[in-house]
DNA sequence: CTCGATGATTCAAT
DNA sequence: ATTGAATCATCGAG
């Protein structure tokens, strides 16, 4: 029962006298003085309201438009609104303040991370493509499939910008709409600020998730993206036909131990115009292959070792005679196959005896 | 489009 | 760290 100074908001008209407006059980111990006048007026309003639905349209608008230039309307109202607030403010109030969502915040994250959601950098893709150009050299497939990227990337980072905008857009249209609708109708019943606040917040939520789900979509895009470019298998190239010949060479003419050493490799790599990571890569895909079909590769095993020999021949007997490595005769794979302990199967050599 | 070849990756064993 | 084995993803011929 402490009667604190009721209408915070002190409209014009109300100040004058006490609170003349405020109906008898809230209105004990300030003062009645010439309080029976005015009650009486309160009176007729409520009773006013109570039957303005039992008239017809017409007079029923008559009448709220006089209720409505009634003197004691601001003040009845704000009493209304008041009640209100309280009853509504006890309603709800522990949803109030949700913490900062963690997969919003992930998402957020990732996408600054990846250049999508933060300040443009460098000005896209063409100064990217620039740059690629201006370092050119021996990298230009790298940088080549680098500004490939780039430019897809700054594509996503296009289309998640226009998107949000637009949310942003329609969010705020939406937002002043709805405010609007509740402005004029705060003029028939009570809206307090809060409540308008209230609804704010509940669009701004809704749109937000929407947004979270563009966020989300971006960022698998942008998963995506990132997989294929940098996923080394889908930019697969064979080698040149050179650089497996020389690989080739250097495996069944070390068929008893085809593992080079890591200057092995090195060389390797050198001449074929690899990394020695493709060369280790190489071997290791030669000999899980061979070892597994010896007999499919026999026609490769037996061409290099001829061709070896020929070799061989040719740098002992510097080109005497005119031997052409296509059919080189047979001794010479006698000579070869016998020094090839070769893997566990020795299906070649017997083969070549 | 199918299918074998092939370079790269992954993972367990050493 | 290196290797073997399985697997993936692409290439390229038919």
């Amino acid at each position: 029962m402490d009667e604190q100074p009721r209408l915070m908001h002190s409209h014009t008209g109300v100040g004058m006298a006490g609170h003349p407006g405020l109906p008898q059980h809230m209105q004990e111990g300030t003062g009645g003085t010439d309080g029976d006048g005015r009650k009486q007026d309160i009176g007729d309003i409520l009773q006013q309201i109570m039957t303005i639905t039992d008239q017809s349209l017409d007079e029923a608008q008559a009448r709220k438009h006089a209720l409505n230039c009634h003197r004691m309307k601001p003040a009845l109202f704000n009493v209304l609104c008041e009640i209100k607030e309280k009853t509504v403010l006890s309603i709800r109030g522990a949803q109030e303040e949700e913490p900062p969502d963690p997969q919003l915040m992930r998402l957020d994250n990732m996408l600054l991370a990846e250049g999508v959601s933060g300040p443009e950098k460098g000005g896209g893709s063409a100064a990217a493509a620039a740059a690629a150009a201006a370092s050119g050299g021996a990298g230009a497939d790298n940088s080549a499939e680098h500004s490939d990227y780039r430019a897809k990337l700054s594509q996503i980072r296009q289309i998640y910008h226009t998107e949000l905008e637009k949310y942003e857009q329609a969010c705020n249209e939406f937002t002043t709409h709805v405010m609007n609708l509740l402005r004029e109708q705060s003029r028939t019943r009570p809206i307090s600020p809060k409540e308008i606040e209230r609804m704010v917040n509940i669009i701004h939520r809704k749109f937000s998730s929407i947004q979270m789900q563009l966020k989300q979509s971006t960022c698998e895009a942008v998963m995506i993206l990132r997989s294929r470019f940098l996923d080394a298998r889908r930019k697969r190239r064979n080698f040149n036909k050179q650089a497996t010949e020389i690989l080739n060479e250097y495996f069944y003419s070390h068929l008893s131990n085809p593992y080079p050493s890591e200057e092995a490799k090195e060389e390797l790599a050198k001449k074929c115009a690899i990394t020695v990571a493709q060369v280790s890569n190489w071997f290791g895909n030669k000999r899980i292959r061979y070892k597994k079909n010896i007999g499919k590769f026999q026609e490769e095993a037996n061409m290099y070792a001829a061709r070896t020999a020929v070799n061989a021949a040719n740098a002992s007997s510097h080109g005497s005679q005119a031997n052409s490595p296509s059919t080189p005769n047979s001794i010479t794979y006698i000579a070869i196959t016998t020094n090839l302990p070769c893997y566990k199967n020795q299906t070649v050599i017997t083969i070549f005896l």
